[in-house]
RNA sequence: CGGGGCGUAGCGCAGCUCGGCAGCGCGUCUGCUUUGGGAGCAGAAGGCCGCCGGUUCAAAUCCGGCCGCCCCGACCA
């Protein structure tokens, strides 16, 4: 763009200096959150909001498609069943916050706030399901969890965030496994297509999969500070919550069987990985397909020449429902502040139109993520124009995106390399490995940080760490 | 949870060492002039100086405690 942005978006820290300190302050400047008196608890404002609003319709279309039903379940789990399942208890307990009193009478049991809904579901299940011809069972809930943290950040890290939670029952461990898997496929494809976020996929090592289940299906995206992000998992819990909340079923052997479940979830956590992963030194930039308004249209000198904004308003008017689009009308400000203002807080295309655009029937096109400049686009055929700006938008930031990541994977040829690969945060750092749990923990130890996510590609040599023949690819990085 | 930093007008900060009328810039309000990359002039409003306690004639300033936020580490979506 022509203007250095050292100028022009004051108070916004540089990006690439001071990482942490230019993400809050893009988060609290484009009036996407705010702090709360509760400590680790934020307020999502309406425009924060409305990105997973967007986030929540995409997927609400998606799992409706594939039979899914939404439902709501309890706030509060009786700390007995939170206890059914031995590893999950001891998963979450140093997280859970308790309600111990109702009014003024302190309560025969505790309630956990839900960390995560399995043991209030579960019991419920087990009511419902008798038969194989209940199976499969397939519902979600849209809501928050609390769990108690030490250290939050916006959006990364809070003590309640919000979130779905889907929870699934099957007839067969196949069953359940594709059901894992068609989650992630549709979790990879918000991920990518809509959020422009690339991401690695595959499973968990054990160290690193939810407590209660057998495996773990994750989605890790690489964030521009070289570290990685969980964006969502899909877990594979076998019976392990249907033995211990006996969730059972007649099959059509005549036989009483145990279900086989899956849970899996996405977060607001996402919408940080949406700032941190796109934008800039002037603020934020995003996507065309998540973004709240797409288009804002910039009337220029409309208060002298009332055609101008006679016109912006048909203009936006021709877009029609299928486009975000807003005139900015306000006299208060000049072009120029509302440049500076709505490129901080990210809109993909700005229009500008001005008495003498009119003349010439134009209009300005200028896209966020700077690689268009402005270029005079013709009012004929403005709405096409506009759409295919916004799809060029889109595949743009996607492709940038995916360059990045796919230039921050990194193979070392030793161990010493691998750990210091991963100190530097120089990405994913592709590691072969053996399945020795004590491989594992010692690169984790040595490198300070974690293995990310195994993927299904084969492994072939030697494990990095101990020599034993490699049985599978671990990447590992630093992580939020 | 450790180490460091911060908390003063809506926002960004100065003042604190060395106690003595609470300031600056931006924003807000009024008026006029302006409007194609954060406009200009004139006037005005706006404060439990994070909270609680202590020292003192007197506390934003010194002392103690607490709360919150940020950064860097250890644990977690």
């Amino acid at each position: 763009m022509a203007t250095s942005d050292k100028e022009i978006v004051k108070e916004i820290p540089r990006k690439s200096e001071r990482f942490s300190d230019w993400y809050t302050a893009v988060l609290l400047k484009s009036d996407m959150v705010d702090y709360s008196p509760v400590r680790g608890c934020m307020v999502v404002r309406p425009y924060g909001w409305a990105i997973w609003e967007g986030i929540q319709s995409w997927l609400d279309r998606e799992f409706k498609k594939t039979g899914h039903q939404n439902a709501a379940f309890p706030l509060f789990v009786p700390e007995s069943y939170l206890k059914k399942e031995a590893e999950h208890v001891e998963g979450f307990a140093p997280q859970v916050a308790w309600v111990t009193h109702g009014g003024d009478d302190e309560l025969g049991e505790r309630l956990a706030v839900r960390p995560t809904s399995e043991a209030i579901i579960m019991p419920m299940y087990a009511k419902w399901i008798q038969s194989y011809r209940d199976l499969p069972l397939l519902i979600l809930q849209w809501g928050s969890v609390v769990r108690w943290e030490k250290a939050t950040r916006l959006f990364l890290r809070t003590t309640e965030f919000f979130w779905h939670e889907g929870h699934t029952a099957h007839q067969t461990q196949q069953e359940a496994d594709d059901e894992c898997r068609l989650i992630l496929d549709i979790y990879k494809r918000l991920l990518e297509d809509v959020l422009a976020i690339p991401v690695l996929t595959g499973r968990k090592t054990d160290s690193e999969k939810f407590a209660g289940a057998d495996w773990t299906y994750t989605l890790e995206a690489l964030m521009p500070d070289g570290q990685a992000i969980q964006a969502g998992t899909s877990h594979f819990l076998g019976q392990n919550f249907a033995k211990a909340f006996d969730v059972k079923f007649l099959d059509r052997d005549n036989t009483e069987k145990y279900v086989w479940t899956t849970s899996w979830a996405v977060t607001t956590r996402l919408i940080g990985s949406l700032v941190m992963q796109h934008g800039d030194n002037r603020g934020l930039a995003l996507p065309p397909r998540i973004a709240p308004v797409q288009v804002v249209i910039v009337p220029i000198r409309h208060e002298q020449t009332p055609a101008v904004l006679a016109r912006a308003r048909a203009l936006a008017a021709s877009l029609g429902e299928g486009v975000r689009v807003k005139v900015d009308d306000r006299d208060e400000f000049t072009p120029g502040w509302k440049f500076n203002d709505w490129e901080m807080r990210g809109v993909p295309l700005r229009v500008e139109l001005g008495p003498k655009d009119l003349d010439k029937n134009q209009c300005i096109f200028a896209a966020r993520d700077g690689e268009g400049g402005k270029r005079a686009v013709s009012l004929d055929g403005f709405a096409a124009a506009v759409v295919a700006e916004l799809d060029a938008i889109q595949a743009r930031m996607y492709a940038r995106a995916k360059s990045y990541l796919e230039a921050h994977v990194v193979t070392p040829r030793s161990l010493d390399e691998a750990i210091e690969m991963i100190k530097e945060r120089q990405g994913f750092v592709r590691v072969p490995m053996s399945k020795d749990q004590r491989a594992e923990e010692a690169l984790r130890d040595a490198s300070g940080g974690s293995p990310r996510v195994v993927t299904d590609e084969p492994a072939a040599g030697a494990c990095l760490v101990t020599g034993a023949p490699a049985e599978m690819i671990v990447y590992y990085a630093r992580a939020y």
